[in-house]
RNA sequence: GGAGUCGGCCCGAUAAUCGCUGGAAAAUGUUCGCAUUUUCUGGAGGAAAGUCCGGGCUCCAUAGGGCAGGGUGCCAGGUAACGCCUGGGCGGCGCGAGUCGACGGAAAGUGCCACAGAAAAUAUACCGCCAGCUUGCUGGUAAGGGUGAAAUGGUGCGGUAAGAGCGCACCGCGCUGCUGGCAACAGCAGUGGCAGGGUAAACCCCACUCGGAGCAAGACCAAAUAGGGGAACAUUGGUGCGGCCCGCAUUGUUCCCGGGUAGGUCGCUUGAGGUGUGUGGCGACACACAUCCCAGAUGAAUGAUUAUCCACGACAGAACCCGGCUUACAGGCCGACUCCUUCC
RNA sequence: GCGCCCGUAGCUCAGUUGGAUAGAGUGUUGCCCUCCGAAGGCAAAGGUCACAGGUUCGACUCCUGUCGGGCGCG
């Protein structure tokens, strides 16, 4: 079963906390989605998502990806301590099931802590 | 049994675990703003959509006057209001249950009607028909032919030189009266020889109606800052105010240069609310009583996993709130009614 | 949340207000020209005027409703 909570202090809120990371980003990615990340100075790791309407047209599907991208976070989240993700979404991934997003996200997490956590912790 | 019409309802179900979020209670911490934890409880739709109409609410004047402009358009009713709904009338479609209709005015005026055709609305006569005589002209006529989307009521009989509402009958149309109906309108009787094409989703006329902006409205709190410099204009001005004028309120105004901030709270869900019963009404709906509280987020909540069942899950996600319309849509359930066939 | 504009040939656009022929450039194809190619000349094909319904004798044009695309305010 799942564990790990996901409390309004863990997403990022403000305009500018988006722009930080906007900013100066490890950028990595695939097809379906684009994941922007910088570290912070806390201990846990904070979420904002960009799902635009222009790529994922209906609010349904754009509702489905959050949610899923919220919960695969949410198991993954003590790997991820120390950073900001922003995660974009591009138009196949309204496009994807269930079980291929969580897949593809399960990838994406992992190669975000080689390539940003090694790169910008010095 | 089959085919169909109308109305209403549902939108996977159940259980467990982990999460998100509104409310209530308790505990702990506290810089007294709040934060965290636990328990209980609530948590997307029939279209939440398109933004095509109407209203509430907020600010501008309590939304005022005139012009311009827009909308609606058979009658009556319902409603907060409507371009919506109900009932009725008329017309079209259907055997029928039913259903559809921008359905005022063309004798107020203006415009337009290609080509063809004699002539497209001022009037007129191409082929014809008839009469007369100078034998290719004059007069009469509009029945027939021909053109066109559309040609000065239709059919029949009489009548005539040939014809013609010229006369008559029926149908259509107009006018008058009576009856029924609140009315739209219908029916009946009389009367007129026929008013004189179409187009108002062309301008227009008539009747009714419409002030503007929108919750990023608007109100408040805290923090920061600037209260800056320069130039021009002068109350017949500027702003609110939006096409114009009047009017009202407020105020010196406008332009250029440079710089900074944009955080939070309220508005925010108790409402033209839902459900049930009764009464009035053909009905839309209204009234009375009882009862219930049923999303309120703010980078934005409804999800994930597992198990079982089936019809194997369509279109699709609230953002101030309601009433409609329109559009998208896999299916399922219930009720009323119509037609056809067969049997008793 | 509110407002505005545009959908016409493969592409870029006229025509729409004022109703009666769907046109231009470019591209494509064929022929000519040239030793060959480019340029040039001639000709042809290519259109459900975004879609659906309505008004009208007649609709790219007028009206209504959809669909798609774009822009602006804040």
């Amino acid at each position: 079963m799942f564990t790990g909570r996901f409390a309004r202090h863990q997403r990022l809120t403000r305009p500018s906390e988006f722009k930080q990371v906007f900013a100066r980003a490890c950028k990595t990615g695939n097809q379906h989605l684009t994941l922007l990340c910088r570290q912070n100075d806390q201990d846990v790791a904070r979420l904002g998502l960009a799902i635009a309407k222009r790529y994922i047209s209906t609010a349904v599907a754009r509702n489905r990806v959050k949610r899923i991208v919220r919960t695969s976070f949410r198991q993954h989240q003590a790997e991820l301590s120390g950073l900001d993700i922003v995660v974009l979404g591009k138009t196949s991934a309204g496009q994807l099931s269930k079980q291929e997003l969580f897949s593809v996200l399960e990838k994406l997490w992992q190669g975000l802590i080689k390539k940003c956590k090694d790169s910008s912790s010095p």
